[in-house]
RNA sequence: GCUCCCAUCGUCUAGCCCGGUCAGGACGCCAGGUUUUCAUCCUGGUAACAGGGGUUCGAAUCCCCUUGGGAGUACCA
């Protein structure tokens, strides 16, 4: 059996920022839902209120709406199945926990933590790991050991319990991935999980049963970790006697050097966020970077994600989001964990800066120029970057690239000036600068024209007078094309940083 | 330890299901070219089927083993 419709959920812990792993699994939901018209939901599955933190559900929402990333239906939109947060959602739970002890397929277990780490120390003792199943019940408190008597005064007299799975006994638990194929577990070797908790609250694996089932999920598409329950979750279904949805297991991001999961340290060791945006924790005010911080334009970084555990099969690798729609399928998520890679990340965003236009790289750029006490008008910036977009990865890199076009040098690069700026160099400045005079109107073609003609009609040498002259102009051996600079930033200006560079340097 | 998952260039990956191309592309790196500089750009190069057994005329591709890696093993998600 099947659901008829297609519904997706993405399913967070407001535990802290949402790390690229947690939006990649976001994306790839999204991308599914669309591509087959279905409805993407976000639940916040907050069930543990110890590990609450302030600001986190807050921080995914803006994360994930800063990537494109829409929900039809969550804590802010609202929904058919609202609310959209589990902590609020806490009577239902409840609800189905006493079905499954009413049916048999769950007990009450009375064993204190500190029991169970009595029995997980006994048993790595003898180099074993203790788990609670068939074997290990009968030695423990339970309501499948006590007799019904005890249970109910244990109960009535507000001891703490908690309700376990019971797990069957000499079953093959089959499970049908979409990634994976079948796998296939003894029962025996699952343990009997806590389903809700001594404090009133459900475990992760109940709720988000529950919740999948009532809010009529069709595929449950998340990260690797959850592998391993999810032969628990398939039993929790058929105990339930519930239409299970169809899984998907993506396979892990992985650090960038030497092996295992990206985390969070990753990002400060090696200097590259991990977070889609800045994230400052509450308690400790530790602060972590983000992407969007950090100059990424979201359809780059979302691009870069996409790529990351899925292809499309061909050579193409610029994706907008609807590309991303109609070219996403399941079947093409690979199997094995991907290194995330930094490098290739910045070449995205460089493609996307590249193919931006003019008028709106020079928006984007107004900011910082404003922020340096620089007055220019749009026309004049947007001159700017188009001169100089191909050689920057991020907005941010515009003006180290272009400072010169806004302000004359101040120092000059002392490498360029020895092996530039030679004895007779302050003289043939001074002609430059005569001949540049003459020249109307003082467009890029003109002017080199002019240097060009006079150049070879003196039989100086080209590299020596525009290596020269770049060097009073720009301060530095770098930059666009002169020509195109001395027009931009027009004759007087171009004039003024001559006389100054040669006072400078002659003296 | 136990359970499960995974395995192609340094990295992301195509090819694998349905055996038969010098194992393809991209990032990075290196070299050359263009350029008045730097960058871009163009061209070229570097570099991989983890190992061992099978099956087969033929294996990256199918099967088994080994090795390696990862995840899980909480009254966390």
């Amino acid at each position: 059996m099947k659901h008829n419709n297609i519904r997706l959920r993405f399913a967070p812990s407001p535990t802290g920022p949402l790390h690229i792993g947690g939006v990649r699994t976001a994306l790839y939901n999204y991308l599914f839902a669309r591509k087959h018209g279905g409805k993407l939901i976000l639940r916040i599955e907050d069930t543990d209120q110890t590990r609450f933190v302030p600001g986190a559900e807050e921080y995914i929402i803006e994360s994930l709406k800063w990537c494109g990333i829409e929900f039809d239906e969550s804590v802010i939109a609202g929904g058919p199945h609202a609310p959209y947060r589990q902590s609020e959602r806490k009577k239902l739970y409840q609800l189905y926990s006493n079905q499954l002890i009413a049916s048999g397929h769950a007990y009450f277990a009375f064993d204190t933590p500190e029991e169970l780490e009595q029995a997980r120390k006994n048993a790595e003792a003898q180099k074993q790991t203790f788990i609670y199943n068939v074997d290990t019940r009968k030695q423990l408190r339970n309501s499948l050991v006590m007799p019904q008597a005890e249970v109910n005064g244990l109960i009535a007299a507000g001891e703490p319990y908690v309700v376990r799975f019971r797990i069957p006994e000499n079953t093959q638990v089959e499970m049908d991935d979409l990634i994976r194929g079948r796998v296939v577990v003894q029962s025996e070797t699952l343990d009997d999980k806590v389903l809700f908790k001594s404090d009133g609250m459900p475990t992760y694996h109940l709720a988000n049963i529950v919740d999948d089932h009532l809010m009529e999920i069709s595929h449950v598409i998340r990260g690797e970790e959850w592998l391993p329950s999810l032969p628990l979750h398939v039993l929790l279904y058929e105990a339930f006697g519930w239409i299970k949805p169809q899984f998907a297991h993506l396979p892990l991001l992985l650090k960038p050097d030497g092996n295992g999961k990206l985390s969070k340290r990753d990002g400060d060791r090696l200097g590259f966020p991990v977070f889609p945006l800045r994230w400052k924790d509450p308690k400790t005010g530790e602060v972590s970077s983000g992407y969007r911080e950090a100059g990424y334009y979201p359809e780059a970084f979302v691009n870069m994600l996409a790529l990351l555990g899925w292809n499309p099969g061909t050579e193409q690798e610029l994706f907008s989001m609807d590309g991303l729609i109609q070219a996403f399928s399941l079947d093409r998520v690979g199997k094995s964990g991907s290194k995330f890679d930094p490098e290739k990340t910045k070449w995205f965003n460089h493609q996307y800066l590249i193919n931006r236009s003019n008028d709106e790289l020079a928006t984007e750029f107004r900011p910082i120029l404003q922020a340096k006490g620089i007055v220019a008008d749009q026309q004049y910036v947007q001159q700017v970057v188009g001169l100089v977009k191909e050689r920057v990865q991020f907005v941010n890199e515009l003006w180290e690239q272009s400072v010169f076009f806004f302000e004359a040098p101040t120092t000059y690069d002392e490498q360029v000036v020895k092996k530039r700026w030679k004895e007779n160099t302050p003289a043939q400045m001074m002609e430059l600068s005569n001949i540049l005079n003459a020249i109307s109107p003082f467009s890029a073609s003109n002017i080199d024209a002019a240097i060009k003609s006079w150049i070879e009609e003196q039989a100086y040498g080209m590299g020596a007078i525009m290596n020269a002259l770049r060097l009073l102009l720009v301060g530095a051996a770098k930059g666009p094309h002169l020509g195109e600079i001395m027009a931009l930033i027009g004759k007087e200006e171009t004039q003024r940083r001559i006389q100054k560079g040669i006072e400078k340097l002659t003296n």
